[in-house]
DNA sequence: TTTAGCACTCAGAAACGATGAGTGCTAAAG
DNA sequence: CTTTAGCACTCATCGTTTCTGAGTGCTAAA
């Protein structure tokens, strides 16, 4: 790739900003206006048709003003936005929130989807955090009505799982304490591996409970992703590249599918760029529904153990400079609450 | 009001069904032809000026065909519309997905979601069951890491709530598993105002952990519903009232901040029309951001403990004559498996 | 009570021209 | 070599106008 000028680089950073805020084509002569630049719109438009020439930017029509192309955003993003971190201020009112909501998963995850999507004025999504391989750490029997049981598992990484079944025969709550009482004993703390490596249990209701606990593990396992949460959805409503409803309907029902998830993850997995802040732009070439779109995307928690994501789906005109501190902020905080909670997960 | 003659009602019937199907105005030559009507377009234009002047009609202007009113949707859902079940094959096809799927509320939920929403072709709404006064059933301590503890606490109705919190000494869990039992013991079955009235407990740990069950239950009382589910966002994008963005996005701000849920389930409460289906045609006043919507209601599970709403969303212009007899089917099959799970708390 | 006939209305499409912001290119000036 | 003034050209957008036709209400006859 060739080397921008010094010049070509602050026309471009300009350019990208001008049109994030106003949505518009932006031209020679405005931009002379506008920033007062030292210099005659001819010799503006010189530099904007060698970064067009470079693919830059990208000119809607003959005798439009410029748009910046998907890689004049990408290298935007990459080359010219200085990393600045959330505004002290902002990062108390949010840090503050969190500590102050309950502390519970759930709370954790609406609000970081709510402050995400206030901030970036785009659609946040925020998947709850889950362990690559569930740990056990307590599993508990109620007898309901009748032979009816409801077992509640939980995990090492806070995922609860509940089922409910029926016994042959009727058994009294202390007989399933016992057996519960047993079972924690035995498998505090193991995963599905290991679990399934001590083999049968010798007592005959404590085996089929412990054959549940396995299913109740692997299923926990599968899932790729904890829960997913979103917020704002309404917001790219108002973006003008979506007023003609069927972009916009391509891009939520995306997100309705969840069919995108498990590749995202690969992305957070794969390419973790500096900052833990991976940007996809123009969907990337993985989702035509999207190529009006960007995603801006993160990790957190403690890698290897219990991780979620959390990001913003927005359109390609979004505010970067805006959206990309505030999801590293959140994707920090959420990893310290994880960190508080799971420690016993996260150093075994 | 008024009393329709025979004629008149059929031409509302086709009306309203002509432009559910189309929507555009329906004119009387349009009428005849489509419907092999043994009169001249000149008597139904009489007919159809009565239908407008009793407030049945609407003229998008002078020149254009009729559209039903809000009052004539009204008189169309209430009167005209012969109350049919769900054809068989699909009621079968509906009641095996949710046989074959988890017995989980979860699934449940996102099952009838979906369900509702295709068939529909609209924005679901569902809500978890949800017991009035909540009834304690089980209460577990699991020591997690140092004095930090997670108490996981389950209610009759099936709601579970989770909290940590920090002892003041470390304790094993030994000691643990007692307090529980003696508190399963005291507390099994009996609702809030129970709880509070048997009073503080002697020892000190247990009273803490009372004191937070008690904030717990609270909590859960407190809220008026269970989770709410939707599926189906990106349908009413595609109908053609909803093209300009600005109405969509104000019926799914609606949606996303909750603040119509209460007043939703008032409805549900107080009007217990037939079927026990309730429909609010435009809003019915309340929700002025609804004028273009429709509302199609229903409760389902056992009245007086526990029990959800769950509905649809769609444009005024929506099939009702689908939808209806799917939220009453589906309102029914959760009222099944509500009754089967639940069954302790409903017969106490 | 129904219907044929007729004048009238008016949204929506199509055609048109004017506007003006924007372009690329050339040639002169710095 | 870089910058800029000048100029011809392009073309989306907007407002105007006209045309069309589906649909109406009304009247008078069947």
């Amino acid at each position: 790739m060739q080397e921008l000028t010094d010049r070509q680089k602050k026309l471009l950073i300009l350019i990208v900003r001008d049109y994030i805020d106003l949505a518009q084509p932006v031209g020679s002569q405005r931009l002379v206006e506008q920033y007062k630049l030292d210099l005659s719109s001819a010799t503006i438009r010189n530099e904007m048709a060698a970064l067009t020439e470079m693919g830059f930017l990208r000119q809607p029509h003959t005798s439009a003003g410029r748009v910046p192309s998907e890689d004049g955003y990408r290298y935007f993003v990459t080359q010219l936005m200085h990393q600045v971190e959330l505004p002290a201020a902002l990062q108390h009112t949010i840090s503050h929130q969190f500590y102050q909501a309950r502390p519970e998963i759930e709370q954790w995850m609406t609000l970081a989807a709510s402050v995400l999507s206030q901030q970036s004025q785009a659609i946040s999504l925020v998947t709850a955090p889950h362990a690559d391989k569930a740990r056990f750490k307590h599993v508990e029997l109620i007898s309901t009505q009748g032979r009816q049981v409801l077992m509640v598992l939980v995990t090492m990484g806070g995922e609860i799982s509940q089922q409910v079944f029926s016994l042959a025969e009727s058994v009294t709550q202390e007989r399933l304490s016992t057996v519960t009482a047993r079972l924690n004993q035995a498998y505090s703390g193991r995963n599905l591996d290991e679990i399934t490596s001590l083999g049968a249990r010798t007592d005959s209701l404590e085996n089929d409970v412990s054959l549940l606990i396995i299913e109740d593990m692997r299923r926990i396992n599968e899932r790729l992703t904890g829960q997913l949460y979103f917020d704002g959805l309404t917001n790219i409503l108002t973006e003008p590249e979506f007023t003609d409803s069927d972009e916009a309907r391509r891009a939520l029902r995306l997100l309705e599918e969840r069919s995108m998830l498990p590749d995202l993850l690969a992305h957070t997995i794969l390419h973790h760029s500096a900052g833990g802040v991976q940007v996809l732009i123009g969907g990337e070439g993985d989702w035509d529904e999207l190529r009006q779109c960007s995603i801006i995307l993160a990790r957190y928690g403690a890698p290897g153990s219990v991780t979620g994501m959390l990001g913003v789906l927005g359109p390609m005109r979004m505010s970067y400079a805006r959206t990309i501190p505030a999801v590293r902020y959140v994707a920090g905080v959420l990893s310290d609450l994880v960190a508080d909670t799971f420690a016993d997960q996260i150093t075994p």
